[in-house]
DNA sequence: TTATATACGATAAATTTTGTCGTAATAATA
DNA sequence: TATTATTACGACAAAATTTATCGTATATAA
């Protein structure tokens, strides 16, 4: 439990990197994926989903890549992982309501405090805090 | 990611069941998991890895089963998911050293600060504050 | 026009989690 | 003493999730 994926592993990977490119320089995801030694393919979907939430930019074609397109410090974690691996809770029954064992569920209460704890680290922390 | 696995929530959901025993009653895990509707054999397990770890103690034979040994306000939140998972981190580098791809590492830094905050939230938590 | 890049859906492989089974040890009780 | 019900524990199977790959379309620089 509380793993952090790979794919948020690679979009950390890819957002310190380009944090280190001068104004308007692009990388793309295979000189990325080259340096670090990941997947490209792996990499560009989350870079991908990364573009479609406004946190990057993308140019298409040769010379392309991706650069910086919101300052992280007006990115929060939890919307970061959200992004990347979209709604995110400690357990499903935070989200989902439609659990049949509502009625001998003893744990909702616990497992609330848990979420609620994990959610407001996340929620106060930046994403500059962690990628600078 | 974030997600509290079965094992965990098994284990809660008994915790809170022998909270409410009156002092000395023992519940088994055949009338947990019947009450409750979880695996029997999954259950034992988790509960035996509560009783290797002095949360519970266990009486054998029939009529035999488990009870609460340590007050949970002495247990924090860290410990007891280790109790069940072993050693938990946020990603694996924070544990094991052995990783071939340190020298180009750039989230080494980023990754720890996401596990230090998480471990302090469960560290600073008691059982007792979850299963209350 | 060609080469290189992003975009995206489908699918395969690998890993992890979850659940099951079999057997041994222990103890209450008929 | 024999039987039954329980914990203990290891091996394995099934299911779910994560990770990786592939194919194709679209855009664009040179």
């Amino acid at each position: 439990m509380l793993k952090i994926t790979k794919k948020v592993e690679y979009a950390l990977i890819a957002l310190r990197h380009l944090q280190q490119n001068k104004e308007g320089v692009l990388s793309s995801s295979k000189e990325i994926a080259t340096k670090y030694d990941i997947p490209k393919e792996l990499l560009a979907k989350v870079l991908q989903s990364l573009v479609k939430n406004k946190v990057l930019t993308s140019t298409k074609g040769p010379s392309g890549g991706y650069k910086i397109a919101t300052d992280p410090s007006k990115i929060n974690m939890t919307n970061f992982f959200e992004f990347i691996e979209g709604p995110v809770g400690i357990m499903d029954c935070y989200f989902d309501s439609g659990c049949e064992k509502q009625n001998n569920c003893i744990i909702r209460t616990p497992i609330n405090k848990i979420n609620d704890s994990i959610r407001s680290v996340f929620d106060n922390m930046t994403l500059a805090e962690i990628t600078y």
